[in-house]
DNA sequence: TCTGGGGTCCTAGGACCC
DNA sequence: TCTGGGGTCCTAGGACCC
């Protein structure tokens, strides 16, 4: 199968409609003022040169690149161009496509030539929306999901059995998707700093560390192996969440009171839209300097959305008094209907 | 340097039940 | 004084991804 990534994709919709950034520092983040408390969504390859990357501050940023092209995050923008190259994916004769997000998908087709195939999507995502994008092409999701960054940018690449090892092997166990600066760092400490490493690994002896699910699944992991299987089972979701960052702490319990309202007001008209019923609440808080707490509270039967603010407001109960909070988040988690796709994530392990 | 906002899933521990 | 074994549910927290 094959995975498709747009190159740096927020930024260069940004460039369409912009065409005078073309070949310019361009970072996109918050509400593209770099004084504010806000983080990169996504740099241009000019301003990655500099060091700019996704989750860094935009004063970080901005101290790195001071002449960069500072823009606000426009999620509908993203949304449209996204809905036009997943609509160029499913024309693809024979593809059954499982989205992954804004700029990424699997594409499932039965074909000899995967190599033009690829390039055949390539020409019609450039033709339809003016977005180069890349294309992993693998014997497994692992393999081709990993080949994508090899390919990078505009161009294919090809993981497989054969030659998972001699590409991936000497890399370190972060390069794997699913696989953080946290995981790394503990695999480590067993002695497994590659991936040829952790591919040689007893899927059991990993148990102990990392339990009955995960453990078995990193090694699945190092060696590439898993499901080759897309599935274009339309994704349900779990629940909704809405958070703020306050540019300043808030102090107050009736700050908070009147964060929560409208936190609550804004999760409960997503949730309305897809008419299911609320069945959990979690309420996040991040406490100033930088210490992140949830308070959650599984609702047991169905509620309205009065009953909803209610046990919002009920959960602020358990904020601990006197901390300046900088960070109020709240979710609200759905009843799943019964054909829902299970086991399948788009941005996490499990098959 | 100082850390967004939207998600998902896993694990540990305690409460509770038989 | 010494206190099973198995199961489920809930809460809290952690980790990761885009």
């Amino acid at each position: 199968m094959l995975h498709v990534d747009l190159d740096q994709f927020i930024a260069a919709v940004e460039v369409l409609r912009r065409p005078e950034l073309a070949g310019l520092p361009v970072i996109v983040g918050g509400r593209g003022d770099p004084t504010e408390r806000a983080v990169v969504s996504t740099a241009s390859y000019e301003a990655r040169a500099f060091g700019v990357g996704s989750g860094m501050p935009l004063r970080v940023a901005a101290r790195k690149v001071p002449d960069a092209v500072f823009l606000p995050v426009d999620r509908d923008a993203y949304l449209a161009a996204s809905d036009v190259v997943m609509a160029t994916l499913r024309g693809q004769p024979g593809a059954v496509v499982q989205v992954l997000g804004w700029d990424e998908a699997f594409v499932g087709v039965e074909t000899g030539d995967p190599g033009a195939y690829a390039r055949n999507l390539q020409t019609a995502v450039l033709e339809q929306t003016q977005l180069h994008c890349s294309v992993g092409i693998g014997d497994t999701l692992i393999r081709a999901k990993n080949a994508t960054d090899l390919g990078k940018p505009a161009g294919v690449f090809s993981l497989t059995a054969e030659n998972w090892l001699d590409v991936m092997g000497n890399r370190p166990t972060k390069e794997l998707w699913g696989v953080g600066s946290k995981i790394s760092g503990r695999l480590a400490k067993l002695g497994i700093g590659t991936v040829a490493e952790l591919a040689a690994t007893d899927p059991q002896s990993l148990v102990p560390e990392f339990g009955p699910k995960m453990g078995p699944w990193y090694a699945e992991l190092g060696r590439g192996d898993g499901s080759a299987e897309v599935d274009d089972t339309p994704w349900v979701a779990r629940g909704h969440s809405r958070e703020t960052t306050f540019q300043q702490n808030l102090a107050t319990p009736a700050e908070v009171d009147d964060a929560i309202r409208e936190l609550a007001a804004n999760v409960l008209m997503d949730v309305a839209a897809e008419g299911r019923p609320v069945i959990g609440l979690t309420l996040k808080v991040r406490y100033a300097p930088f210490t992140t707490k949830t308070h959650a509270r599984k609702i047991p039967e169905t509620f309205d959305g009065n009953e909803v603010l209610a046990r919002a407001l009920d959960l602020a109960g358990a904020i601990e008094a006197g901390r300046p909070i900088r960070l109020l988040g709240l979710r609200a988690e759905m009843a799943m209907p019964d054909d829902a796709r299970k086991g399948h994530t788009p941005t996490r392990g499990g098959w």
